[in-house]
DNA sequence: TTATCTGCAAAATATTTGCAAAGCA
DNA sequence: TGCTTTGCAAATATTTTGCAGATAA
């Protein structure tokens, strides 16, 4: 627990309490996860806090950019810790995993020449692909 | 009304009622809308219509595939008629008016190259690009 | 001490379900 | 007539809000 402001120099002066390491701990080396998944797994840690405690708790993560946000095509909020490269996803319809993609310059020369014929300003995008996973495909 | 069958080949053997004729109506030409902001539009046009039967009837002409759906980043579901061409979306943070831009090949071929390299059997995609289009630009 | 965090209850929002009645073809 | 559609009421699910009390630093 008093390794977090090492392992997360954006909360170096932020206090540190259970709730926020709780949270931190569940999205650590794990899919993105939504508000209820959090909820669910801090229950099965003994973390009692609650559901009111654990939205705000994202709310300032995400504030402080420590961790990031992704709705996929069923509404849910999900999030991860922020990745070091900004990436997208690859969902499998089957198990329901979820791995990064980091794509290479292709898409962003596609985001300049939109932003040049439709002289729309782009400032983010978000990109899934949904499909099957190798594990999934075997099956 | 009785032009809906012209319309829409994928209803001309499906019956013809007031809430089928309103969606669409209120669907046509427009941005994509969410089921809330449909009830609106319908109660607007004098369309008496309960909220669960338009949910039903969108859910009905999803799997006509008259209409499709897509969500965004605040997680809401938004429903359109069905492009002639498959495309994406650019979304404008400010007005929150929403485009449509065909993509050419690079991503198809970017999503080949996924394929092959992480072994996942990519099925589907949803690209949206978020920023200001020209009317927000200048403002 | 004091700004931040927390729990609880209740509200807000979006969506779904069961069932009986109504309506289109 | 018979299958589809509809309304209503209630349930479900996710997320938000207000407020009073607790806690980290």
């Amino acid at each position: 627990m008093n390794k977090d402001k090492a392992l997360y120099p954006q909360l170096a002066a932020e206090r540190q309490t259970k709730t926020r390491h709780g949270v931190l701990a569940v999205l650590r080396g794990r899919q993105p996860l939504a508000a209820p998944e959090i909820l669910v797994r801090l229950k099965k840690q003994k973390v009692v806090v609650n559901k009111t405690t654990v939205y705000r708790e994202l709310e300032f993560l995400l504030k402080k950019k420590v961790i990031s946000e992704m709705v996929l095509q069923d509404g849910l909020k999900r999030y991860e810790l922020t990745p070091a490269e900004h990436g997208h996803h690859l969902v499998c319809l089957d198990c329901r995993a979820i791995e990064h993609v980091v794509l290479d310059k292709d898409l962003e020369e596609q985001e300049k020449q939109i932003s040049r014929s439709r002289h729309f300003k782009i400032m983010s995008h978000s990109l899934e692909f949904y499909g099957l996973c190798r594990r999934c495909t075997k099956k």
